[in-house]
RNA sequence: GUGGGUGUAGCUCAGCUGGUAGAGCAUCGCGUUGUGGUCGCGAGGGUCGCGGGUUCAAGCCCCGUCACUCACCCCA
């Protein structure tokens, strides 16, 4: 009697990847860490979860995207209880906001972070949008003040992490919250948050419809058409400063904004050329952000949105008494993987780390191949033996399927001694564990494209 | 949360006006008695998402439901 078929379906926005996927996104990982830590960010994980009441009021839909836990078992007015109600991080920043309050007393400032984890959010997924993915941050923070220089540090280090990874051109968007603000006060349109949310539609719908949505919710048309006059500002050097003062605003907040903007932009013209740009429509939705705010999109490929999003937060982090200021960066992994996998072909050279399968002859001699396997292994060739004795045909077909380039045959040179196949090539070679060289390019799984 | 689309083999999909479930790819076996890939032959694999209804008869029509998916909202 075979059991009855179960149904296995994927969970919508939890998304599980092949193994070849699985290598690319963590060649991503590695490389990401590598060059944080490069740039002196100390590594920090958080807990999963965080009291609700932390979590809430961030802006966007923080509230309504959260994640409840609790445990089945527990009776609905049980929830909740002695700890209080939790809930799965939706970001990074938070819980990294609330481990800087409670550690504060053991840190030292200027603290400089990075942190790698999953990140839950209760919305309809899509094209390159999960519920659960996984982000990685870079933060600094420090005690009452923090340097402006920091601001322009955080898109330089993302810039030197994405050069090393195959996604091609992209560019860092960077504007200055204070920017939109102060010009918005400035022709007396008061309702900051909102006008910045209509206007942060404007590469997805447009300049008409963000004016008829602006004057909908109350600007004039004079208001609706400055507002876009300032949103279409886009230059790779502080030339914007000039085109903002011709629009003849004057407001003391658009003037902190415009000085900020300036000088982050100025060090990525000079530290990492054609990569920052200042663009005075990135708006961001967490209400959190004060000042500097950044987003990332890959040349070619901008209707996928932002892969890298961040920016400046004064407040964040206060215990009443003394306020951390902070600024932060957070790469969209598990997006920029996906997209880069399903729309540009990305994969891996093999699905198994083994660069070497350890072929089998009998099953009696199966110590042999042991024995080669460790040796290889102590030199520090990945590489499996054999499942079983079959035919060697069907050994190297069982590598080929995984993409694994040698095969090892023990005993199979004139002398008794072991030869070593390239099954790519067909050559085949006599070879000793002891001292054989795996090219290294052959030693790990290699990120490549997909022909075709 | 709101609105649309789609659910048939592991994958991609056919399936006519309702009449006994199909193809390609993949998998496994054999040809090829210990050196793969090509080629040839063969085999296995299905509660047609689930539940109900109409009908002599439903993969197909109707209702419901669930899942996936696209758009909105929002965002990495």
């Amino acid at each position: 009697m075979t059991p009855p078929a179960v149904k296995v379906t994927p969970v919508s926005g939890f998304p599980e990847l092949l193994p070849t996927e699985r290598f690319v996104e963590l060649h991503f990982l590695d490389t990401v860490r590598e060059v944080f830590e490069l740039h002196g960010f100390t590594p920090v994980e958080t807990r999963a979860v965080e009291p609700v009441e932390r979590l809430r009021g961030q802006g966007g839909d923080a509230d309504k995207e959260t994640y409840g836990i609790h445990r089945l078992a527990a009776r609905a007015d049980e929830r909740g209880g002695s700890d209080g109600e939790l809930g799965l991080h939706f970001d990074l920043t938070v819980p990294f906001a609330r481990y800087v309050l409670e550690n504060a007393a053991r840190l030292s400032f200027p603290f400089r972070r990075y942190q790698i984890q999953k990140v839950w959010r209760g919305e309809r997924p899509q094209e390159g949008r999960f519920r659960e993915f996984t982000q990685a941050d870079i933060d600094v923070v420090d005690i009452g003040e923090l340097a402006p220089h920091v601001e322009a540090e955080m898109p330089l280090v993302i810039a030197e992490a994405f050069r090393r990874l195959p996604v091609g051109e992209f560019r860092i968007q960077v504007n200055d919250r204070r920017i939109p603000e102060g010009f918005y006060l400035g022709i007396g349109l008061t309702d900051v948050a909102g006008t910045l949310r209509i206007v942060d539609k404007l590469a997805k719908i447009g300049p008409d419809k963000v004016a008829a949505q602006l004057v909908e919710a109350g600007a004039t048309d004079e208001q609706a058409a400055q507002a876009l006059a300032l949103a279409a500002i886009r230059t790779d050097d502080v030339s914007f400063v000039e085109q903002v003062r011709a629009l003849g605003i004057s407001h003391p907040t658009l003037d902190a904004g415009l000085e900020s903007l300036a000088a982050v932009i100025d060090t990525g013209a000079r530290r990492a050329p054609g990569t920052l740009v200042a663009d005075l429509s990135v708006a961001r939705g967490l209400d959190y952000y004060t000042g500097t705010v950044y987003e990332t999109q890959l040349v070619g490929s901008e209707d996928w949105g932002s892969v890298c999003s961040g920016g400046r937060y004064d407040s964040l982090a206060s215990d009443g008494r003394t306020t951390y200021p902070g600024v932060g960066i957070s790469i969209g992994l598990t997006r920029l993987v996906h997209l880069l996998v399903t729309k540009r072909g990305l994969t891996a050279s093999r699905s198994t780390p083994a660069a070497v399968l350890v072929a089998v002859v009998d099953e009696e001699s199966r110590e042999r191949s042991g024995a080669v396997a460790a040796a290889l292994r102590a030199r520090g060739v990945p590489c499996e033996v054999a499942p079983s004795a079959a035919k060697f045909g069907k050994q190297i077909r069982y590598a080929d399927r995984r993409g694994i380039p040698y095969v090892w045959f023990p005993g199979a040179g004139d002398g008794g001694g072991d030869q070593v196949k390239d099954i790519r090539s067909g050559e085949q070679l006599d070879a000793d564990a002891t001292t054989w060289e795996c090219p290294a390019d052959d030693l790990r799984p290699a990120v490549v494209t997909r022909a075709g």
